[in-house]
DNA sequence: CAACTACATTAGCGTTGCTGATGCTCAACC
DNA sequence: GGTTGAGCATCAGCAACGCTAATGTAGTTG
C-alpha cells in the first residue's frame, strides 16, 4: 500500500529537482528525504529517480508515479478540505424532525438564525409526533429530533427518547380551553377539579397528550367525558369555541388563539410536558447538529420568557 | 496527512457495517481496526461512524470522508498497476538512439524480436553520430544509445561514452573498399601499407572514423591522400567505383555492396571500432532498455557469426 | 442471571520514520 | 593536485506507529 506522505515527499524531490532542496522545502533532514525515497523505490520495486552529480531526475516509473501522486495527493487535499468545511460548519447538512406544534413556535426562529449563522449547511425539517422521530433518530434518518414527554409516561410505556441523548428546552404547560362565553371565564384561581362536570375535547385517545389529560383528571378525582376527539389542535379550539366542550391545549399549541375561544392556567399548577431535543447518544454529535441544539436553547429561552409575561391565569 | 491504510480499513468497515467483520475481512484483530478508526477520527477531529449494538454506521463526515477515500484507493491501485505493468514491460516507453549504420544492420532485427517480445512498449529510434548520442543518454533524452568508439581516442578527445554505462557489443572491422578493376583486388595479404601511394575517399575529416583512418595510416609510415570526403557510406562506396580511390569502410556499412567495388580484409588485422551499447549509469536501468541490451547482445553475436563466416580476406 | 456479541482499552513488541553525524563521489577552484 | 563544496548514502538512536493478545464494558438474548 503506497504512502501519501512518500508521495509527497516524491513529489518534492521531482519539482526540486534534488534530495537536497526537497528536504528544505519539506522542512525534513536529506536524510529523511533519502529515506524516504529509497522505501518508496523498494516498494515500488523500481527505481524512480536517477541519481545525477547535480541532483536527480525522475525515470519513466517515477514520471508515471509522479503523475498519478498528483491525482491522489489532490484528492486527499480535497477530501481534508470537505471534512475541514463540515466540521466548521461551511458545509454539509442537518436534517430536524419536530412535533408539530414545536415546528410551527420553536423551529421557524431557529431555522431563521441557523440559516444566518450557517447558510451553507442544507436545512431540512419535517414534522411528525415523538414516537414516530425517535426511531427515525435511530436509525440515523434524521440527526436531531424536537420531541415531548410526559413526565410519568415511562410507567404506561417507552419514552420516545429511550436510548438517545436528550437535552430539555422548555416545559409546556397545557392551559384550559373554555368557550367565551363559558361561565368559569371570569373564575379566578381554576383547579381542574372545577372542570369535572364538563364534556372534553381532546386528542385521540392513543396520543400521549390524550393519555396525560385523562391520567390528570384522574388524579383530580374525576374521569373526563369525553365528548370529540381530533388530534389537530386547530380543530379542537373550533370545536371548543363551538361550545363542544372545554380542553386542555399545550401553550406551544395556541400560538394562533380562536377568537372564540378563552385560556386559563390552571391552579396550583398546570399539568405540562417537557419538550427537549434528542441526537444520537455518543460523541459523535454532528457540528451543525451541535450548533442547532444551542439555538433551540436561545429559541427556548426566549419562549419561556414571553410565556411567563403573559401567563393566561385570569387574563 | 491521510494514510492510505487506514483509509482501506475505514473503508472496510463501512462496507462491512461492523469493526468486527472488517477485521475479519482484513485478516486483523478488532482491536486493530478499532484503533486505525480511532486514529482517523483523532487525525480528522471528526467522529466518523456512530457506534450501535449492531455495530457501526458513518455519520455525514463519514461518509464524505468515504466519498474520497473510494477516489483515492482506486488511484492508488491504478498507480501501483501502472508501475507493476512498467515493470513487467506490459506497459512504458523506450526510446532509442543509434548511429547511422548500426541503425541499419543491428536495430532492425532488435527491434522486430524486442516488439514480438514486448508488443506494448512504445519504442522509437533516432538516428545519429556517437557525439550527438552520448549527451542525449546524459540529459535523459534517449534511454539507450548505439555507439561506436574506437580504441586509443581517448588519448584525441573525449569518448563519447564517459559518465555512462557502456557494454561491448562487437568489434567492427574496417575493411578496404577497391574499385572492382583495381590492380590490388587480387593480392593476398593485403597490408595498409601496400595502399600508401592511393588517392583516399573518407568520412569528413573531423568524425571519429576519418581520424582514425589518417591515425592507422600514420602508424603503418604514411599520410593518406584524402582525394574526396563525404558522411555518407553510399556514396563513399560510389566513388570508389568511380575510380575516385580507396577506402576504410566499417563491415556494419556494407550490408549493401556496391557491384563495382571489391572488399578486402587488412593484414595482419583490420582497423575496428568497437561497437557499444549504452545507458546512464547506476542501478535505475528500466527493464525495457533492460530487455533491449540482452536483445542487442544476441543480434550482435548472430552477426559476429555471420561476418566470421564471410571474411573478405581474399574472395 | 448467564451467554453472546458488539466496541474499547491496555500492555507489549516489532517496525517505521524521523534526526544528527559521518562517509563517499564528483566537479570546481585555487 | 589538493581543497572545498554540493550532492546522495548510510548508520545509530529514539519516538511514534501499528499490530497482537488479553481484558474490560455495555446491551441484547435465552
Amino acid at each position: 500500500m503506497l504512502n501519501l506522505a512518500r508521495l509527497q515527499v516524491f513529489r518534492e524531490v521531482v519539482t526540486c529537482g534534488s534530495f537536497s532542496a526537497a528536504a528544505d522545502a519539506l522542512s525534513y533532514t536529506q536524510s529523511a528525504v533519502s529515506q524516504s525515497v529509497a522505501r518508496l523505490e523498494a516498494e515500488t520495486g523500481a527505481a524512480l529517480v536517477v541519481r545525477d552529480r547535480k541532483g536527480v531526475r525522475p525515470t519513466e516509473a517515477g514520471a508515471t508515479l509522479l503523475r498519478h501522486a498528483e491525482l491522489i495527493l489532490t484528492q486527499a487535499r480535497a477530501a481534508e478540505a470537505e471534512l475541514d468545511a463540515i466540521l466548521g460548519l461551511r458545509a454539509g447538512r442537518l436534517r430536524v424532525a419536530s412535533f408539530p406544534s414545536g415546528g410551527e413556535t420553536l423551529m421557524p426562529p431557529a431555522v431563521a438564525r441557523f440559516r444566518r449563522a450557517h447558510p451553507e449547511v442544507a436545512l431540512t425539517l419535517v414534522e411528525g409526533e415523538p414516537e414516530e422521530i425517535g426511531p427515525r433518530i435511530r436509525s440515523g434518518d434524521v440527526d436531531l429530533g424536537l420531541l415531548y414527554e410526559f413526565p410519568g409516561a415511562h410507567r404506561a410505556g417507552l419514552r420516545p427518547s429511550v436510548g438517545l441523548r436528550a437535552r430539555r428546552l422548555l416545559d409546556d404547560p397545557m392551559h384550559v380551553a373554555l368557550p367565551a362565553e363559558h361561565p368559569l371565564v371570569g373564575v379566578s384561581r381554576l383547579r381542574l377539579a372545577d372542570l369535572c362536570h364538563e364534556q372534553w375535547v381532546q386528542t385521540s385517545s392513543t396520543s400521549p397528550c390524550a393519555r396525560h389529560v385523562v391520567r390528570t383528571c384522574l388524579d383530580s378525582g374525576f374521569a373526563p367525558d369525553v365528548a370529540f376527539e381530533s388530534d389537530d389542535y386547530d380543530t379542537v379550539q373550533g370545536l371548543v369555541a363551538a361550545g363542544v366542550g372545554v380542553a386542555l391545549i399545550p401553550q406551544l399549541a395556541l400560538s394562533r388563539l380562536h377568537s372564540g375561544v378563552v385560556v386559563r392556567s390552571l391552579t396550583p399548577s398546570s399539568p405540562s410536558r417537557r419538550v427537549t431535543v434528542a441526537t444520537l447518544p455518543g460523541a459523535g454529535v454532528a457540528p451543525a447538529a451541535r450548533s442547532m441544539i444551542q439555538v433551540l436553547s436561545d429559541v427556548a429561552a426566549r419562549h419561556r420568557e414571553r410565556a411567563r409575561s403573559t401567563d393566561p391565569a385570569v387574563d
